[in-house]
DNA sequence: AATAACACCTGTGTGC
DNA sequence: TGCACACAGGTGTTAT
C-alpha cells in the first residue's frame, strides 16, 4: 500500500494521539509478520511516548526505553480507534493507551514489521544502510550523479533503490520519470546533468505534493482517520497502460522492469 | 561488486 | 459457479 506519502500521511495522522501518552499494554493478535515481532517488542510497556518519527517507510514511535520500529509493508494500516473497537480480520496489533483509545495494526499480507530497537535506532540493520531522504537537501542532484556513477542498470530500478535515494516505491518511481521525460530504462550512468536536476526537482515536488493530498489511495489506503487519500485523481501514468498520454496523446506503454508494472510514454520520455 | 530473481502472504480480478 | 492464474503500494535474501 504505501510509499513514502502514504507512510507521512499515516505519522502525521496518528502522532498527536500517541505523543506524550503512556503505553499500558501492547496485544499482538498474530505476531507472524515479515519478521516475527519479538517478545522484546513488550518493553514498550508503560512507556511514554516521545515522539513518532519516519525514516524511508519505517515509523519510528519512540520512548525513552527504545523505538518502535513499524513499517506497513504492501497492505499495512494504522488507525486510532476507541480501545473497544471490534476487532476485525486481520488486525495483529494493537497499542493500547492510557487515554482510552489504541493504534491498530492491520495488514492482510503481513509483509509489515513491528520490531522493537534500543536507542539508537541509526545503528539498526534496517535503518544503517539507507540512502537520503527525498525531501532534505541531502537528497540533490551532486548526490545522485555521484551515486549514479558508473551504474548501467535502467534509472527506474535506481530510483526505487533506497541505498540511492529512500521513498520512492512504483506509483511515484513511474510518475517521476514521466514528468523528468525520461525513459524507465535509461542506462541511470548515463543520464546527463541537465536531466538529473530535472529529476531530483520531479521527485521532490511530486512526493511533497501526494503528502498534501494525503496520499495516493489506489484500492485502500486511508489515512488515520480513515480518509483516503486523493493523489491518484494526479497520476499520468502510473496503472494507464494503454491509454493516452496526458501530454501528446500517444498511447502510453507497459512494459516490466524488476518485476514491476512500469508505464511511460514512448514519446515525451524517448530513449 | 553489481545485477537479477526469489521469497514472504492474502485478496482480487480475469479468462476459461 | 468453480478453478487456475496473474497481479498488487515493499524489500531483505539468495543466486548469478
Amino acid at each position: 500500500m504505501p510509499e513514502l506519502p502514504e507512510v507521512e500521511v499515516t505519522r502525521q495522522g496518528i502522532a498527536p494521539f500517541l505523543v506524550e501518552q503512556t503505553v499500558v499494554d501492547l496485544v499482538i493478535r498474530n505476531g507472524s509478520l515479515r519478521w516475527p515481532v519479538p517478545a522484546i517488542a513488550k518493553q514498550i510497556i508503560g512507556q511514554v511516548i516521545r515522539q513518532v518519527r519516519r525514516r524511508a517507510k519505517y515509523l519510528l514511535i519512540d520512548t525513552d526505553a527504545g523505538t518502535s520500529i513499524v513499517h506497513l509493508g504492501m497492505s499495512g494500516s494504522l488507525r486510532i480507534l476507541p480501545h473497544d473497537t471490534p476487532v476485525e480480520k486481520h488486525d495483529h496489533i494493537d497499542l493500547v493507551l492510557a487515554n482510552g483509545r489504541i493504534l491498530r495494526f492491520n495488514d492482510p499480507r503481513r509483509f509489515g514489521a513491528w520490531l522493537w530497537c534500543e536507542l539508537p535506532e541509526e545503528a539498526h540493520p534496517l535503518l544503517a544502510k539507507l540512502g537520503p531522504e527525498p525531501l532534505t537537501n541531502a537528497f540533490n542532484v551532486n548526490q545522485l550523479a555521484t551515486a549514479l556513477a558508473g551504474k548501467k542498470k535502467a534509472i527506474k530500478l535506481c530510483l526505487m533503490d533506497n541505498h540511492i535515494v529512500v521513498g520512492v516505491g512504483n506509483i511515484y518511481a513511474n510518475e517521476a520519470l514521466f514528468a523528468a521525460g525520461i525513459h524507465p530504462e535509461a542506462e541511470a550512468g548515463k543520464i546527463d546533468i541537465e536531466r538529473l536536476t530535472i529529476l531530483v526537482a520531479e521527485v521532490k515536488q511530486i512526493l511533497a505534493h501526494a503528502i498534501k493530498q494525503g496520499g495516493t489511495t489506489l484500492k485502500d489506503f486511508t489515512n488515520a482517520d480513515g480518509k483516503p487519500g486523493y493523489f491518484a485523481q494526479k497520476l499520468h501514468v502510473y496503472g494507464r497502460g494503454g491509454e493516452t498520454c496526458t501530454s501528446c496523446g500517444n498511447l502510453l506503454s507497459e512494459i516490466r522492469l524488476g518485476q514491476r508494472t512500469t508505464v511511460f510514454c514512448g514519446i515525451c520520455q524517448a530513449r
